[in-house]
DNA sequence: TACATTTAGGGGACCACAATGCGAT
DNA sequence: AGATCGCATTGTGGTCCCCTAAATG
């Protein structure tokens, strides 16, 4: 059961684009990506068949089919029998190329035997070449070409060229190699992801102190999305966030009794606090009434812009090494690789949200701790679990590959939620780059090359 | 070296309105 | 319990403006 294209709702979406975070028929695809120089310069792919929900980066040969890298490495990843399919890298576009040029980049592009019932295929023949496209005196469309002057076919230099490769192991890296003079430098998605087999046949293995030295929380992603890929488990309920330990086993924190003091002097009044950390995990929490917070602290850098974010409430004293603690402030910037779970709370109850999950909490469910108290104490993150925690160390250890894994192909584009406002808002008229009424005068319209004033 | 001025860069605000969320019926 | 309605909120991009840090005199 395919998806529907995230921009008309009818068509069955076959591309998908990175920056709009969309799914695509051919036809928004065209459409939409040849409102503007800047949309056709968007990098797009095939949609994964079997998720529908991601770009694929291969096609299987023997089973007719574009995968994800995911779905990639379920398939041919862990089956032996599987891992010998002769996979095609698929490549990468932008621009707006016509039909033959679409079956020039994916050459089985006109043979999905799985989509058969999509009008989508009959689209990539019978696309009409709208109001970018010129007619020569043949009476024959030509190519769209971007604001280079040229589609651009994103290929993964030599692998991609010979566009086969064998076996389970991971698609050649570009920076492996050699440089193909065909490739447009600075094109985007030119760097696909190492495919990794967690486990036996992760390229880098789990190793705690490389782990920590890894982190950096300016490269945190912050969405409470990454909870199932990174912990590997799923969050059916927000409850059981909070049960078994709730957060404090999730964080593999310690009980936190004797914690200095200070850090309850932290005290929010109505506030949200967007963002708290722990190694893989981000979450976006919601503090209803400011009873309570919550925060993680990994490394110096993320210490200081964990500071700035919420210095307006009173939390910098909280995280910060009171004068009256024996751990100093050099003692706490220095140890830079331990996470600090600090929980205040003000009083008995309060409600947390977890990414729109609601979760009534009770004071029982966090112990008031101090940051310079869990310095002092200096234990590491991943602190001995529960036996009953869900959280085995195999589990981690496949988060931690998910994290770098992630971490590696981590691009900070801005993400655009819903495409279709932002295919709104690419073609509304502005004035001095705000937008106006329909109708009102306006100094700037996207649609037209020249500014009309 | 200390201070004042200029320059460069970053980030937030602003705008309209369709899409979305959510409570009430 | 599900459907419908109406109101409030959200999100989208280009430009301007303010603030801070760095560079220069």
């Amino acid at each position: 059961m395919g998806y529907v294209c995230d921009f008309c709702g009818e068509q069955r979406s076959m591309v998908y684009c990175r920056s709009d975070a969309a799914s695509l028929c051919l036809s928004c695809d065209r459409n939409v990506h040849s409102a503007n120089a800047l949309s056709k310069r968007h990098s797009r792919n095939l949609l994964c068949e079997r998720c529908n929900s991601q770009p694929a980066i291969v096609r299987c040969a023997e089973e007719r089919i574009s995968l994800c890298q995911n779905c990639d490495w379920i398939g041919h990843g862990t089956s032996t029998s599987a891992s010998t399919h002769r996979r095609q890298t698929i490549n990468c576009y932008s621009g707006c190329p016509s039909a033959s040029e679409l079956s020039s980049i994916w050459s089985f592009v006109l043979d999905f035997p799985s989509r058969g019932e999509s009008t989508c295929e009959q689209e990539l023949g019978l696309m009409s070449i709208a109001e970018n496209s010129t007619t020569n005196s043949r009476g024959e469309n030509t190519i769209d070409q971007n604001a280079s002057g040229a589609v651009e076919v994103n290929d993964r230099h030599e692998i991609a060229k010979s566009g086969v490769w064998h076996g389970s192991s991971s698609i050649p890296e570009s920076s492996s190699l050699p440089n193909n003079p065909d490739q447009p430098t600075g094109s985007a998605n030119t760097s696909l992801p190492k495919l990794y087999c967690p486990g036996t046949k992760c390229p880098v293995p789990y190793d705690d102190a490389n782990l920590y030295e890894e982190f950096n929380m300016d490269e945190m992603d912050l969405s409470l999305e990454n909870y199932e890929e990174l912990f590997g488990v799923t969050l059916n309920n927000s409850e059981e966030l909070l049960e078994n330990g709730g957060i404090d086993s999730l964080f593999g924190t310690k009980d936190m009794s004797g914690a200095d003091s200070n850090c309850r002097g932290a005290v929010a009044s109505e506030l949200d606090i967007n963002a708290y950390f722990w190694d893989t995990v981000s979450f976006l929490c919601q503090i209803s009434n400011g009873k309570r917070m919550i925060g993680v602290i990994l490394k110096q850098e993320w210490l200081v812009d964990f500071e700035v974010t919420v210095s307006s409430v009173g939390l910098v004293n909280a995280i910060q090494p009171a004068s009256s603690n024996a751990a100093s402030a050099d003692s706490m910037m220095s140890n830079k690789t331990e996470p600090i779970l600090c929980l205040t709370e003000k009083q008995g109850h309060s409600n947390l949200s977890f990414s729109g999950l609601n979760v009534e909490s009770t004071a029982a469910d966090y112990q008031d701790c101090g940051a310079s108290s869990m310095l002092l104490m200096g234990e590491p993150p991943w602190c001995p679990q529960c036996p009953e925690s869900p959280f085995s160390s195999a589990n981690r250890s496949d988060a931690v590959m998910r994290y770098k894994e992630k971490k590696k192909t981590r691009k900070f584009e801005k993400k655009v939620r819903y495409a279709s406002r932002k295919a709104r808002a690419d073609v509304r008229r502005r004035v001095k780059g705000r937008f106006v009424k329909a109708g009102d005068a306006y100094d700037y319209d996207p649609l037209s090359q020249t500014r009309s004033f």
